[in-house]
Formats: structure tokens, sequence, C-alpha cells
DNA sequence: CCACGTGGCATAACGTTGTTATATGCATGT
DNA sequence: ACATGCATATAACAACGTTATGCCACGTGG
């Protein structure tokens, strides 16, 4: 049965956003599956016009999406390297906290990086925003080179090697290709690994 | 009537393959959105009842594709070590050959390790499968480990490593998240990187 | 050699999806 | 106060996965 709210004839621009928080609710809670308009619709209180005009199709939700994911996970990211003082603490929070964004909604994360809905691809100005989430990676790195306790590289070279490793480990936990024993324990691990090559003296445990 | 495996008839098994492979060619030249029943069935001159009879449903047929995905991948990588005698140069070949699988058919690795199709989720004996496509990588760090170019860790521990960071870069790149100057030597150069925390000696260019 | 029943495939139908067309109603500008 | 316009609700359409039904070609007992 259709639930009619009294149609509290909000903004435009507030009803954007509460569609793009529910298709979230729903794209975490039961998957891309259940992602469909008219459920967005009935739990928004509004009907499936509301994406059509505010967000033009199906497609434009999902960019939307896109961008807001990416724009949290910057924010993440962003809070995390500042609670560490250390450069490298601040690296490791920064995977740490990359692992968590994930976890916390693999099917927005399978949206972000991977092709989660069949006809997906994101345009240009989303992908400048997911570079920009990208950024404080690159500034910690940054840090590190400067505190001396990294070098060899640019910058830029070693925050995407980080970022691989923490994606790829991030990706294969995801899809259940780790082994059971205490997977962040291992990401964490492989995390440090991955920061060594870069390390100014080249010691390792 | 949970697992209804299908009877493997002579011509009947003929008919799934042609399944597999047409599947699998449509996958790779429109993507997700275009592997739809009705245009498999008339592109393999039959009818949307033999996925049914033959896999059950579309997630078997699925299944089915995920299953000969990573048979393809093991046998690329076991190929691609037999090609080198030097151990090192041997795990280079292994995530050069990884890369070349997946940029080949992008949407079958998303099937393969993401989220590509909404609802599906591959069972164990599938996981198994991968698993097995991921020994040989497994074997040449063994084979390094031996040879004494790499040491500190188990070899589990490094191949996991080095497979996160090779999934992670290849997934970056398809995502299109990779900087434009040339991602393949970018990718070879994180692969060596990847290696170098458990080189014995620990040098580094 | 023939009748028959079993099973795989084609045809058709059903519910649901994204999308589009039409109708309605609230809002604003003059 | 009236007309205009845009956002939304309702309804319809093509296509999808899936299910039900019918057909035909086998394999086997007489």
């Amino acid at each position: 049965m259709l639930t009619r709210v009294p149609a509290v004839k909000t903004h435009t621009a507030d009803l954007a956003a509460r569609l793009v928080d529910e298709a979230g609710r729903l794209l975490a809670r039961e998957g891309a599956a259940a992602l469909t308009l008219r459920r967005l619709a009935t739990a928004s209180g509004t009907s499936t016009m509301a994406v059509y005009t505010l967000f033009g199709d199906k497609q434009g939700l999902l960019r939307a999406m896109y961008r807001t994911g990416f724009d949290r996970l910057g924010a993440a990211l962003r809070t995390a390297a500042a609670t560490q003082d250390d450069p490298v603490e601040a690296l490791v929070a920064l995977g740490q906290a990359y692992r968590d964004t994930a976890l916390a909604n693999p099917h927005l994360y399978g949206l972000m990086f991977g092709t989660a809905v069949p006809g997906f691809v994101p345009d240009d100005d989303a992908k400048a925003v997911a570079d920009a989430a990208y950024e404080p990676l690159v500034e910690g790195v940054r840090r590190c080179l400067h505190a001396g306790t990294m070098a060899g590289t640019a910058a830029e070279r070693i925050a995407l090697h980080l970022w691989s490793v923490s994606h790829g480990m991030v990706s294969l936990e995801l899809a259940g290709h780790l082994p059971a024993p205490d997977p962040a324990t291992a990401y964490v691990e492989a995390m440090v690994y991955a920061g060594i090559p870069f390390v100014a003296g080249g010691e390792r445990g």
C-alpha cells in the first residue's frame, strides 16, 4: 500500500538530499538490487518523478550518491589524519579510516570503485571529487617526506602505492578472498610493509 | 530441491559451454546491462529456458562464468610464471599477466572481484576455484624465498601483499583513478616496490 | 517395429523494473 | 483574482527475470 504523506512541500534541495540519503540507506541495508525507484519513492514519501525532475534519471541519482560517498570518504580521511601528530602514525590512521569507511558501507564502496550498478559510469566532474578525496593521503605522504621518514620518490607516486595496497586489501576482504585469521591485523601489517620501501634508512622488522 | 545439479548429457554440456562462452562475449563487449537472458538466448540460437534447465537461473549462469573466469586467470598466471627462469622476473611476469587478463575483460573482472551484478554472491565452491587461481603467486614467492631473494615473512603473507597491490592497482586503473602518464609503467614500478620490503638485503634504487 | 512416457526446449504469461506521457494541483507574478 | 508554469502524482509502455504450459524428439518395454 502507498503511504500518503501530507507533502510537506519542502524545497527541492532538501528533497534531493533526502532522496540521496534514503537511497544510500537502502543500498547499504539491502544492496543494489533493492535500490529501485519505486521503493525509494515510497520510502521518501514521494513518487518516482522526483528522481527525474531532480536528477534526470537513475544514473543522475547514482552520480549524486557517488559524489556524496567520496565527499564523506574525504572528510573521514581528513579527520583521521588530523588525529595523529606523528606522520607515519597518521598514514596508518588514514589506512584504517579508509578500511572502516569501506566496510561500513560495502555496496556504496562498490558503487564508487567498481561497476556495482550495470550501466553506471561516473562523469569527469564526479571523478574530480574522487581525486579530491584522495588528496589527504598525498598530504600525509608529504608530511612524511618533509619529516624525513620517507624518501626516494615523488609524494604522488608513494601515495598511489599506498592507496593501491589499501584499496586492493579492502577489495579482497570484501570479496571474501582474505584468509580468515584477523584481516584487520593483516591489513595494518600490509599497510606498514607498503610504506617500508619509501622509508629513509630502509630497516624493517 | 535446493541443489538441483544439472545432469550432464552430451549435447547439453556443449550447449552449456556455448552459453557461458557467448555470455562472456556479451559481457565483454557491452557490459553487464546487455547481458540479458533474451539476448543471450537469441545470440546462442536457443531460448531462455536453456539457462534454467542447465544452470537453474541467471545466478547459476553467473557462477559458471565466475568459475571459468578464475580458471582462465589461473591458467594465464601459470603460463606466465613458466616463461621466466629468474624467480623475481617470474613475479613481475605474474603481475603483468594479472593486469593483462583484467584489462582484456574488465566486466568479467568486475564480476569476479566486485559486485558487478547486483544480487550475485559466489558460493564456497566458486571461492575455492578463486583461491586455486591465486596459488601460482604463492608458488612464485616460494621460489623467491628458496632462492634467497626474499625473506622475512611467510610466503602466503608476501603473496597476499603482492596480490593486494596488483589487484588494487588494476582496480584503480579500471575505475579511471590512475593519473594519465603511462599506467603500465606505474603498475610495474609499484609491483617492484611491493616486493622490496621482503627482498633479502633490502637495497633499493 | 510400434506405442508411450519422460525430459529438454519453445512459446506465452506474470510481476517488476526504468522510463515516458498525461493529468493535477500548488505556487507565483501581474 | 486570474492566468501561467513547474513539480509531482497517476497511468501506460517496453523490457527484464521468472514461471507455467505445450510440443516434439528421443529411449525403452512390448
